[in-house]
DNA sequence: TGACGTCAAGATCCG
DNA sequence: CGGATCTTGACGTCA
């Protein structure tokens, strides 16, 4: 069994660049696309220091790589970063996939959209085996048009599938729907094709099929997969959006109880839920709770929790010092102050904390816009002064302040 | 034609 | 000027 989260590790501070086509120019291409490798490395280690062993790379990696006005040889220049990324995943047993979006439609009734796609997947595959040993990571696809009948959608499909790359075809998953295809449909499809079927949860339950549970059709699924593991995508409906829209952060109780449903032992999970990494982390140190890794996790949680709730802070800390933390207990208290609003005295009192980190080996300058931020701080946004602490982290490379959730609790927000 | 989804880049506005 | 806020991009489908 493995635990993953798809694409952003909100806990690693290096984020991926992109561009606009307007702006595509060769030096311009290198330089981000150098830039998200170190992105993806980053995330990697990341990935394996938490031990979090299944990771969904972005299509974003290298923006506008498939775009027919783009010509850029990558496959030699990045020779030496895939290595290194390979040797990390290699050696950690890591399982990558990637998940071309909603723009990529195979069984297209535009000729040229087919196009497109058959390239656009041929890509995800090559990238894959230059950083993943694993002849079997996925690339996973919904069937995304379902124009006309079914029928001729799948035949369409098929006709589509059948001018894939031979790496393409052995590494193509099709995943149900929220509408269109649903569970049903992709097992059929996947069948005459002979590919996995990845099950989504969420997507199954906006559109049903089978009069089928969850564990039954995830038994279905199983037999689409021969000699590889099973895989499913795992998320909550969030309370206060649309229908289908994934939540902010996972429910630990619920998805425990997801997981003794489908006995989740035997699958590779992927979590999707707009706080990633911390998700997973979350789910991980619920099923299996290492000792050494709670201190590490409460001093991530620290200044988040306390900008927002400074009772919750205390409250956390006793549990560490009356000898009764688990892990229910402390994500039970972080979830119910990610939710809470903002609160400007225990934000200044939080950024205070973080500012002491830097009071003595800041610069002078360094020091005057601390002091400006300070005077100013009913008129400015947290954030701002936030960025500013990040970088100063960097900087002095305080690995404490590098790694905490305090400088990304914007994604709670909204 | 515009909504859908995504999120950083880029543009523009404000003090 | 820095900082906040709005708009654009890149894509295909469908009402």
């Amino acid at each position: 069994m493995a635990l993953g989260y798809a694409c952003i590790c909100i806990g690693d501070y290096n984020r991926l660049k992109s561009l606009r086509l307007a702006g595509a120019s060769e030096q311009k291409l290198e330089m981000i696309y150098r830039h998200n490798l170190g992105v993806l490395r980053s995330n990697i280690s990341y990935n394996i220091k938490h031990g979090i062993k299944l990771f969904r790379v972005s299509s974003d990696i290298f923006p506008l790589i498939t775009h027919s006005e783009i010509a850029f040889e990558w496959k030699n220049r990045f020779r030496e970063p895939f290595d290194e990324i390979k040797a990390l995943v290699s050696d950690s047993g890591m399982r990558l996939s990637m998940h071309p979006g909603q723009y990529t439609v195979l069984n297209s009734g535009n000729q040229e959209v087919v196009d497109k796609a058959v390239v656009e997947i041929d890509h995800h595959s090559e990238f894959l085996s230059c950083i993943t040993p694993d002849a079997y990571a996925p690339v996973v696809l919904h069937v995304n048009s379902a124009r006309g009948d079914k029928k001729t959608a799948v035949s369409r499909f098929k006709k589509g599938f059948e001018r894939l790359s031979d790496a393409s075809k052995k590494r193509l998953c099709l995943e149900n729907d929220e509408k269109g295809f649903s569970a049903r449909d992709i097992y059929d499809l996947a069948c005459e094709i002979d590919v996995p079927c990845i099950f989504d949860n969420l997507h199954n339950a906006m559109n049903p099929s089978y009069e089928l549970s969850d564990k039954e059709i995830i038994e279905v699924f199983s037999k689409t997969y021969v000699g590889k593991r099973q895989k499913i995508h795992y998320s909550q409906q969030a309370e206060d959006k649309r229908p289908g829209a994934h939540s902010v952060t996972i429910s630990h109780r619920e998805f425990l109880r997801y997981y003794g449903d489908v006995s989740g032992e035997d699958l590779d999970i992927m979590l999707e839920v707009k706080d990633k990494d911390l998700s997973c982390i979350k789910c991980i140190n619920c099923l299996d709770a290492k000792n050494s890794s709670r201190y590490r996790e409460w001093a991530r949680y620290k200044y988040l929790v306390m900008e927002k709730d400074i009772e919750a802070y205390h409250r956390i800390g006793k549990l560490f010092n009356t000898g009764s933390f688990d892990f229910d207990k402390f994500y039970t208290i972080v979830d119910a102050v990610i939710k809470k609003g903002s609160d400007r005295g225990l934000e200044t009192n939080a950024v205070m904390h973080v500012w002491g980190y830097f009071k003595k080996t800041a610069s002078d300058e360094e020091k005057r816009r601390y002091a400006k931020y300070i005077e100013k701080i009913n008129d400015i946004s947290i954030e701002t002064i936030k960025t500013f602490l990040l970088s100063l982290a960097v900087k002095y490379d305080i690995g404490y302040l590098k790694e905490s959730i305090y400088f990304f609790g914007e994604i709670y927000k909204k």
